[in-house]
DNA sequence: GCCGTTTTCGGCCCGACTGTTTTCAGTCG
């Protein structure tokens, strides 16, 4: 069973423990257990397997240690089963209706019969739910506009639509003369994946005027709630957007507070109690004398912790980490020198290799490999042996035709179901760079997956792993493999790991970046790009591979061409 | 249910907004 699946459970016995009033405290460490969990980046069952403590895993008591062995023996937990029987399956649902929580949930249900989102909307349009206590003609308008928000909401939205987006809202924004300051916080600035919202900071002299024109922004369907300290609105594409205005004395302390994540909010929080301070979104208090809150950096000054990059504001050891002074250097997008993964028009890219290669020399890369697809891809025209060599020829030739930039003739190989290469041994080793990916047969058992791609790797005739784990966000799960031994053979064999920026791919993601860093093994970030476009997309990768805690030093292209050039000659 | 430099009990992050009340509970982030 996988991490996520097992993470659903807790959540869900969180849930159903919220619906009967449970002690928060104790739904809450169910939820904590969950994401624990959905975080690691080793196997839970592989761990079980080799008899590893859970205990020891920060979250994870005795109980629930006992209960996901029960999961592994019986693929659920008793007391789930148990859980579901007492409480209705549609409270859930329910409960996930924006302004609808546990307790109104659990009302309506007690007191009205309702137990799906079909009653519930039933018994607002026959105005029933006004008679209830605490409820009102409100109460039932806006839980119709939450059913509908739940129906037409599609989950969170990939960075890099989110980005795009952020784009258009900006230049609203800077059209606001009342506005003096503003940054995007929360996820979308820890860089995250996926963006489920966004929240803007907002520094104002004249807070009503500056609220009124932001309110004006074009692309916003529904103004959900007006405040001088916080508005939200959802946008015309169904993304929310949240509003709060700050004075200059506590932005630095909400910049961090909104960037989040909650997990690393609750640790900087708990050290603050622990010297009998508080920290809230407008700085950080001794009593009502007002210790920090301007910048990030004087806020973590404060803790004795140097500043820490939003991207590693995880809770995954980056307090401990910026305490003991060894945060790494985190790479940058200008460290990049060159894009070791693109295809041209001769199999199912736009671009000639001429395009792809000017484009790459314009956007200042010092290199380019040219890696389009082997035969196995038919739908992509990929190419055979005989077809590859015309085609090497013809990357050789455009290297030596350009200027300021090294053209690698390379290919991206297929591995096949059996773990052999799609070109044969004498095609591959003439080439500079060859990165094996899988892209058929995609759901076999973790056991002939991982090997594989063990075998792939193993063949002495790979440089690189592509996107190891062929997920695609929000549509296709990662391919069951034990990525142990995947990192264990790359390290034996010299295999360097991509980071592929395909914005619903970012793959490897990052806390097996982080995992794989740890284990000693190199990167490389590429685009996977299918058009002169896609080269754009780099920045993409050098996110989640900041969110894996890596530096310059680890990602091959970031090296000089010479030095890129010795690690290919191997 | 988890956790521990006051360790086997007694804590557990904090504030804004809404809709309903008339001082607050519920929800959200």
């Amino acid at each position: 069973m996988e991490n996520s699946e097992i993470a659903d459970i807790f959540d869900r016995i969180g849930d159903l423990l919220e619906l009967q009033k449970e002690n928060t405290f104790k739904v809450r460490s169910y939820r904590n257990a969950a994401r624990t969990i959905r975080d690691l980046s080793r196997r839970l069952e592989d761990m079980v397997n080799e008899g590893r403590d859970l205990t020891k895993l920060p979250n994870i008591g005795k109980s629930v240690a006992g209960k996901i062995e029960e999961i592994m023996e019986t693929g659920t937990v008793k007391r789930l089963q148990e859980l579901e029987k007492e409480v209705p399956d549609g409270l859930i649902r329910i409960m996930n209706v924006p302004g609808l929580g546990p307790r109104k949930a659990m009302q309506l249900y007690k007191e009205l019969g309702v137990e799906s989102l079909e009653e519930l909307k039933d018994a607002c349009e026959k105005q029933k739910v006004r008679s209830l206590e605490g409820m009102g003609p409100k109460t039932e308008e806006n839980i119709l506009k939450g059913i509908e928000t739940l129906r037409s909401y599609t989950g969170r939205m990939l960075y890099h639509d989110a980005k795009g987006f952020v784009n258009s809202l900006k230049r609203h924004l800077e059209k606001i003369s009342e506005i003096s300051r503003y940054e995007v916080s929360g996820s979308f600035r820890r860089r995250k994946e996926t963006v489920g919202d966004l929240d803007i900071l907002v520094q104002a002299k004249d807070r009503d005027k500056a609220l009124e024109k932001v309110l004006s922004y074009s692309e916003i369907g529904d103004i959900q709630s007006r405040g001088s300290e916080k508005s939200t609105v959802v946008l015309k594409n169904g993304l929310q957007v949240d509003f709060r205005f700050f004075d200059p004395q506590s932005f630095g302390a909400a910049l961090c507070y909104f960037t989040g994540s909650k997990a690393h909010n609750i640790v900087l929080r708990k050290r603050a109690q622990d010297k009998d301070w508080k920290l809230n979104e407008y700085g950080l208090w001794k009593d009502d004398t007002l210790l920090a809150g301007k910048s990030e950096e004087e806020l973590y000054k404060k803790f004795s912790l140097n500043w820490i990059p939003p991207e590693l504001r995880e809770d995954r050891g980056e307090i401990e980490a910026s305490e003991e002074d060894r945060l790494p250097e985190l790479i940058e997008l200008s460290d990049i020198r060159g894009d070791l993964h693109c295809h041209t028009k001769a199999t199912d890219g736009a671009g000639s290799i001429k395009e792809m290669v000017e484009a790459a020399r314009q956007k200042g890369h010092r290199y380019l490999a040219i890696t389009d697809h082997s035969k196995m891809v038919s739908v992509a025209n990929g190419l055979d042996e005989e077809r590859l060599k015309k085609h090497a020829d013809d990357i050789r030739q455009a290297d030596n035709d350009t200027k300021d930039i090294r053209v690698f003739a390379g290919i991206e190989v297929d591995i096949l179901k059996d773990g052999r290469l799609d070109l044969d041994e004498k095609a591959l080793a003439e080439l500079d760079w060859v990165v094996a990916s899988v892209h058929f047969y995609q759901n076999l058992e973790e056991k002939k997956m991982t090997e594989r791609i063990v075998a792939a790797v193993n063949s002495g005739l790979v440089h690189s792993l592509g996107h190891p784990l062929c997920r695609i966000i929000g549509s296709r799960d990662p391919i069951k493999v034990d990525m142990d031994k995947v990192f264990a053979a790359c390290k034996e064999n010299n295999v360097i790991l991509e980071i592929n920026s395909q914005p619903d791919r970012l793959d490897l993601p990052d806390t097996y970046c982080r995992q794989a860093l740890d284990e000693g093994l190199l990167f490389h970030i590429s685009t996977d790009a299918h058009s002169v476009a896609g080269l754009d997309l780099i920045e993409l990768g050098v996110g989640v591979a900041r969110r894996g805690w890596l530096s310059q030093k680890e990602v091959i292209n970031t090296r000089t061409v010479k030095q890129l050039e010795k690690i290919l000659a191997r």
